[in-house]
DNA sequence: ATAATTTATTTGTTGCAACAAATATTGTTG
DNA sequence: CAACAATATTTGTTGCAACAAATAAATTAT
């Protein structure tokens, strides 16, 4: 079974037929939800890279050509990042980006992004563009603006 | 900031706006996948369960009343379940399933439920009834069989 | 100025996830 | 039936995630 992403919800899940339109909405929501992650995986996989990690790096690219702080790149970051230290740690270790203690706040570190960590993120571009063209011949924009519409609308 | 959940997309993601309808729609699948996911976590959390474990005690609760083996197991689950074996390690140490070796094959192992297993599972029922319908609040039956609709199309 | 409080980051610990390799049993073929 | 391949599950290893606790520096109050 390699193609369960084109299959229509009630297909994929095979045994069930749905208790109601919600409950459907809710299986359909959480396996769209993994499909996305696993298709975005397999891109940053190829750099060994987690999708935290490429989050983390457009947020300290976005504030270029000043550091930011990690307490900075906490606010801003979606998935909440319980350990920021390790994460960094890692993109460190890659020499992706510099860690250097802040001249006016000791307690707090300068992140700035290397040379190399700016050639990933530009490297990194066309992979991901794939991935939303993909969507795009699959939606009209107006479909895209209603099915972004009821997400939030869903969640509350 | 505690109610995130019920911002549009746009309010969410601070900083940038969207580039295109298709990249808003990517963001806010990933961002709401997140969030269904983290307040499942939270009931299955009470129970000291994870998501998979959830998955697993329904599809061995749906072959009762006969046992059911992992690789059978492995075929119906949506999340592929690299360790089945650890995962139902820790149903069995919590006494929810039983392992017994397979008479007619040696090699396979037989599942079953024990009654504590089907007391946890009629236990969630309530808790997880209760998402369900906060979406049914949300979205009108038209809206969610549209929204389902579209993550058939988006999907392929 | 000193002590108490808050802030920023790091460290420790535990459990889970992903991947490959190992073991044991069954099926198949010359 | 002996050798080889296939199947079903387990084990080993490594890295990440979640949570609490620890450290260290700055801010505030006494």
């Amino acid at each position: 079974m390699h193609y369960l992403c084109t299959m229509k919800i009630e297909n994929v899940i095979k045994q069930s037929s749905f208790s109601s339109s919600y409950h459907k909405v809710v299986v359909n929501l959480i396996f769209t939800g993994n499909w996305i992650r696993d298709e975005q995986m397999k891109v940053f996989k190829q750099f060994d890279l987690l999708p935290q990690h490429y989050n983390v790096l457009r947020i300290i690219k976005g504030h270029m050509p000043h550091p930011i702080a990690p307490k900075d790149i906490k606010e801003v970051l979606i998935d909440k990042a319980g350990d920021l230290t390790r994460l960094l740690d890692k993109l460190e270790k890659k020499g992706l980006v510099k860690r250097n203690l802040c001249p006016s706040n000791r307690r707090q570190m300068d992140i700035s992004m290397t040379d190399k960590g700016l050639k990933i993120l530009e490297q990194l571009q066309g992979p991901l563009q794939i991935f939303t063209d993909m969507i795009q011949n699959n939606l009209s924009k107006d479909q895209a603006e209603n099915l972004s519409d009821l997400l939030d609308q869903l969640r509350g």
